[in-house]
DNA sequence: CCATTAATACTCATTATGAGTATATATGTA
DNA sequence: TACATATATACTCATAATGAGTATTAATGG
């Protein structure tokens, strides 16, 4: 039934993220450029794909994970770096792991960096990030012109439209896979130059590279947890014992990468019965002390689908 | 990097749906036990995981698949029936297709089921299935009974309670994973003993079984249909080009497995703009005749994320 | 003392949702 | 023909959820 051509390998790699100092980071491999923590899966060793990919994280980064979540298998060739000849062909499953911050990481070449590194038009935190106007908007309308067809021409124009929230529609901020997929078959990544998409001499090189498919990985990874954060409650996974209402704000507008509405937001995660007060005050504020909340676990027995539902803040 | 006992063969199985006369269909290979149709990946003529399903589904079912959606890959081992020693360890990559209904399948062994044969305890369209209080709470009963330790009997007490929505709690129609995972654990499904999980003289046997994991998968593609529904058109790639508003209410109705209200359904699925009238009446039906209407393409360009959210009907 | 910063408590209009009622238009049959 | 039955379609209405504030309180740093 399964034959020697039939066989391949599975990567294994994981976005692992944490959120320190308001900035939703990544943990980064330096490897030549930029890398997510990757490995094989050893079928012997290993029972589940996800204890493989357990083992193998807490060997290369020393961090235990928590939360883990799969997000989808990539086999595309032409996407991966290993040429054919050099082994069997690569097959790469993405996962997702959340994890408190831990300081510098312990592991040789390994760092924490913000995510908005790689995608810098997904932060409307404090603005509609100027890339987008400035430099992702006219070269889609490029690619526009470019299109052979009418018809694909309007395809172009409609995905672009809705991708970036253009001609007033909306910012949909859970769209960062198909955004970045977007500019990928546009050329406006170097990525798609790597991998032979487009001609290499393309001018626009929109955020940082990563190795193989790694940031597709991470788009997936961050539209994931945008979402999943709105009906389950896994934004505590990464927040701290306790914490004031605004610290758990600014951790879902870390991820989110917009605004909240604060007085909303607060009546949301309480009537919702998401955190419950510890009666002890936070220290270490500038105005008027808050309060310190813990999360409520008993959501989970109370509620079908508890999470963060966004109230956002109407744009100044 | 990667050595021999890296390799893997990567079987590829698809949840084929279609509605047919209320009733949602997955197309059945008849090998012994039912089995979803599934077949090996060939990474040397495939690009892609899915080019590659595409291509053997079709010589297999004689099938165009349209919609296509990657769901889940599994690699436990015990959940797959190839033995060690029989060749490399086969990680099984789950798809969900849709398909309009194409009338008895073409393709030898192969049949048109409802899914609701392996998952009886989900149709909820009639009534609150009677095999839910006959058999599944009385066992989960015993099952949290068994426990060895008063935390592991409550938390089996909590899962049963909001998989099945005992005690007064809701019924959540997306939780179709998570059941059939409770039920696998119980040991109340045939695959459990089976895979050697529970011993093999255990009673009760709820649902059909079916093949390896393919219940899992079927599972996973259940919920993750009743999902995205709600906030994607893709019911549409179920009906045919013009359709009542009655037809359509039905086909979200047996894929959700719940009733709905009738006219807040109306109000719904027309005020987002997901349906234009055609002006022709339908022919077929037995009281006042219904306008036939057809999906509104332009939907897709106008809203963010267009779909038929339920409004469930109050349980008479 | 007061400007600044943040926390927390309320208010209010608008929209969305759930559950009907009312009426219209077919077919089949007494 | 009249009416029982089955749908389709149009409206209504109360309640809940949401978005956008205003108002008030409590700290700190000059």
């Amino acid at each position: 039934m399964t034959s020697d051509r039939h066989v391949v390998s599975i990567g294994l790699s994981a976005a692992i993220v944490a959120v320190a100092d308001e900035n939703p980071d990544v943990l980064i491999v330096k490897s030549g450029s930029d890398a997510l923590p990757f490995g094989p899966f050893d079928p012997i060793a290993h029972r589940t794909l996800e204890s493989g990919l357990r083992t193998w994280v807490g060997e290369q980064t020393y961090l235990e994970l928590g939360y883990v979540e799969q997000l989808y298998t990539f086999g595309d060739r032409g996407r991966h770096t290993f040429k054919p000849g050099e082994g069997p062909r690569v097959v790469s499953v993405g996962y997702l792991a959340l994890t408190r911050p831990t300081g510098e990481p312990k592991a040789p070449d390994t760092i924490w960096r913000s995510w908005y590194r790689y995608f810098p038009w997904e932060d409307w935190r404090t603005a509609r990030p100027a890339v987008i106007a400035d430099a992702i908007v006219p070269a889609l309308q490029a690619f526009e012109t470019a299109a052979d067809a009418p018809a694909l021409a309007e395809a172009r124009r409609d995905r672009a439209r809705l991708c970036f929230g253009l001609d007033g529609l909306a910012w949909d901020e859970e769209k960062v896979l198909e955004r970045y997929e977007l500019l990928y078959e546009a050329g406006l990544v170097a990525e798609s130059a790597r991998d032979g998409r487009t001609p290499a001499d393309h001018a626009v090189r929109l955020g940082e590279p990563m190795m193989f498919d790694h940031r597709r990985i991470l788009a997936t990874a961050i539209a994931r947890l945008r979402g999943k954060m709105k009906y389950r409650p896994v934004v505590f996974e990464l927040m701290p014992a306790s914490f004031t209402l605004l610290e758990l704000q600014r951790t879902v507008e870390a991820i989110s990468g917009v605004r909240l509405h604060k007085q909303n937001f607060r009546r949301l995660v309480e009537d919702q019965g998401l955190v419950e007060g510890t009666g002890k005050m936070s220290a270490l504020t500038r105005g008027r002390p808050a309060e310190l909340f813990r999360f409520r676990r008993e959501v989970l027995r109370e509620r079908p689908a508890p999470g963060v539902r966004l109230a956002p803040r109407r744009v100044v």
